[in-house]
RNA sequence: GCCGAUGUAGCUCAGCUGGCUAGAGCAGCUGAUUUGUAAUCAGCAGGUCGUGGGUUCGAGUCCCUCCAUCGGCUCCA
């Protein structure tokens, strides 16, 4: 007999040998009926697994990821088979589950998959699936292993076997399909109902560039029809929130070619949105004790040789701009902070004076790689809401924390509750990556972490995602079909003020070295209006709304009436716009909907009458009729609010 | 950059296997209408079919080049 032991810790005494299925059917036939995979003493096991000793027992269904995660890694493996039967010279390499779905990376060899040969594939997976297949596990020696393979003349997976040990290796069968596998899957092939292969794309075997391009056949399934169809109308749902679409709809952003490939161009709206976020910051900064500078677009190339940032980004970046004069080089900035460190050297600095906050809406240019672009939230000349902190060593843990305060209060203000934090450090085995010395970061890091942690920040850390100068704190956000986009960063600087010499004169008389800190809460204005859009549909909150009330007169009968309460509203500081076309009020009304105008006044015979309006709010409908100055403290309310101040 | 897809009027889209002067709705303009909570009616105008080249008697449609856009290229049996 075993004892096993449940996760709400009771225990029950099975036979040695109980299978997993066996256990869960002793409990509810339900249960057996729904259980995908499990989790035995720390291990992932297969229903079918029989249990050999005492241990904790967890039981995963499609409600839990890790069900979600066997039946997807075991999609995997229905579609390899699929891929096989209809292109038996495919050679296969990996194929993981993924957050929403799974892939298969193949070698087709010469022959290059459409999107119209999904269909077929779909069909096949389909007639697969519904045959039940049982997968199952089996250990094979690292030899049998390789003679599999090499049979199968499969450079890939030998490379894959050839780094694993003898004695860890073991195949997965189903039907007449072997795939090298660590385990995990669900009972049988039968749990798939529904399959949507979603798209081909370019993957390099191993995620290096110089390796082999494969083809990634990407998919997702479900145990229910209905559930695919529900994703698939989910799909179609956040197309509506795609910022480039509303972008293009509200009037806030273009495109031009002529331009320029990710050059973005701020309509008037967009940019009196950017501007309302730009002030917004500097209130709540000027609060922080944080100074506003100015720098140019460009820059001495000697500064960036300074920088280093030359060294970096010299041969990826826009080129150098050439002068008439003799050897006379500038280049686009990348980034603001060698500006900022020579804004610090103008004059000798004393402990007593740091730290020195220098805040700029700085825009910056970086020649990203044409397929990276990407609407707002990838571009090549964008604004960064960029500060630049130099303090004393002391000084560092408690600037680092009031950071983070204001960082959390840009994401709350602005209804970003489901960021997530991410420490990056840099990658120990790969020093060469990363200017100056060890100790420093080592330094920085330990200062991250702990502020991370004071501040009950949930974050985990990254090996090897720190920027080239420093370690940082990364804010990230998702859009609307969840790709993750980083918006806020922080980052502690040692290098900056040791190439650029930067000194301050201690209490003991001495010369000593600032720390720098370079932060944005935003991280650029162009991917932070890009995110905030997606999250709010395009219904900004009220403050950040380009106009906050249609009037809407009934009939040209209305229209000095109407004015009059235009005027009324101006004066109170309201975005107001009255819509005294020769249209229709009904038509109006669509319209201003349409654009999400937060408010709409409704102005006819009734409203002149009585010097009343009638409020209409955005998404909700007729809320009445109301005096002008009601109605002017109704939305002065909303306003207030809809934003938060810093500090309060 | 690489893989795959897409590119027709300001916007959203139709145009079958190549065949008469390339269509529609919305937006625009003109006129009528003076309107009550998500589209009033009529008329007009608007396109070198992304670019350059090729095949063909004939190309929006087929082939190649370039440009731009979209989805991937991070998830490692």
């Amino acid at each position: 007999m075993i004892e096993i032991k449940f996760p709400d810790n009771s225990l029950r005494s099975f036979k040695t040998g109980t299978t997993v299925l066996e256990v869960a059917q002793s409990i509810s036939e339900g249960l057996a009926r729904n259980i995908l995979s499990a989790k035995f003493n720390d291990h992932i096991v297969e229903t079918a697994t029989p249990l050999l000793e005492n241990g904790n027992l967890q039981l995963f269904t499609w409600n839990n990821k890790q069900g979600k995660t066997a039946f997807w890694h075991s999609s995997a493996h229905v579609l390899a088979q699929a891929i096989l039967a209809l292109y038996p010279e495919a050679k296969l390499t990996i194929g993981p589950p993924i957050e929403k779905g799974f892939y298969y990376d193949v070698d087709f060899g010469d022959h290059s998959i459409s999107e119209k040969e999904l269909k077929d594939l779909e069909k096949k997976f389909l007639e697969f699936a519904r045959q039940k297949f049982e997968f199952k596990m089996r250990s094979v020696s690292k030899k049998d292993a390789l003679d599999f393979y090499k049979k199968d003349k499969n450079p890939y997976k030998l490379e894959l076997i050839e780094d694993l040990e003898d004695g860890s290796i073991s195949f997965c069968d189903h039907a007449d399909f072997t795939d090298l596998c660590r385990g995990g899957h669900i009972p049988n092939t039968g749990f798939i109902k529904a399959v949507k292969l979603l798209k081909v794309a370019g993957a390099y075997w191993r995620g290096d560039e110089k390796n082999k391009q494969l083809t990634r056949i990407y998919g997702i399934s479900f145990p229910k029809q209905k559930e695919l169809t529900e994703y698939i109308e989910f799909l179609e749902e956040a197309k509506k929130r795609d910022h480039r679409k509303l972008g293009k709809e509200l009037e806030l952003f273009t495109f031009s070619q002529r331009v320029g490939q990710g050059l973005p161009l701020w309509l008037p709206k967009g940019a009196a949105l950017r501007e309302r976020l730009e002030g917004f910051l500097k209130e709540a900064q000027k609060k922080a004790g944080y100074e506003q500078v100015i720098s140019p677009h460009i820059g001495n190339k000697d500064l960036y040789m300074t920088s280093g940032h030359y060294e970096k980004y010299g041969d990826d970046s826009f080129q150098p701009i050439e002068t008439p004069a003799e050897g006379e080089t500038f280049l686009l900035k990348p980034m603001n902070c060698p500006h900022h460190c020579e804004i610090y050297k103008t004059k000798p600095w004393s402990y007593k004076e740091l730290p020195k906050r220098y805040a700029e809406f700085g825009t910056v240019y970086r020649y990203e790689q044409s397929g990276e672009l990407h609407g707002l939230t990838r571009v090549r000349g964008f604004t960064q809401d960029d500060a630049h902190i130099f303090c004393t060593p002391d000084q560092l843990d408690q600037e680092f924390k009031d950071v983070i305060d204001l960082v959390l209060y840009v994401f709350n203000s602005l209804g970003f509750n489901n960021f997530e934090s991410q420490v990056s450090i840099r990658d120990r085995k790969n020093p060469g990556k990363y200017i100056g010395d060890v100790k420093n970061w080592e330094k920085a890091e330990q200062s991250i972490i702990s502020a991370a942690k004071e501040k009950n920040l949930e974050f985990k850390i990254e090996e090897g995602e720190a920027a080239f100068y420093g370690p940082k704190l990364d804010f990230m956000v998702k859009d609307a079909i969840g790709r993750k986009w980083q918006l806020g960063t922080i980052q502690v600087d040692y290098n900056l003020p040791e190439r650029f010499d930067l000194i301050y004169k201690g209490s003991d008389n001495l010369f000593h070295r600032p720390v720098m800190i370079h932060r944005a809460p935003f991280g650029s204005l162009e991917r932070f209006v890009a995110i905030l859009l997606e999250h709010t549909a395009g219904n900004l909150p009220i403050w950040l709304a380009p106009t906050q009330v249609n009037l809407l007169c009934v009939s040209e009968k209305h229209e000095k009436y109407s004015k009059k309460v235009l005027n009324y509203l101006e004066n109170h500081e309201i975005r107001a716009f009255l819509d005294n076309r020769n249209e229709t009020i009904g038509k109006k009304i669509r319209e201003a909907e349409k654009s999400k105008v937060p408010f709409m006044l409704i102005i006819g015979e009734k409203e002149t009458k009585m010097d009343n309006v009638s409020v209409r709010k955005h998404r909700v409908g007729d809320i009445g009729l109301m005096g002008a100055e009601n109605f002017v403290n109704l939305i002065k309310e909303e306003i207030s609010k809809s934003i938060s101040k810093f500090g309060s």
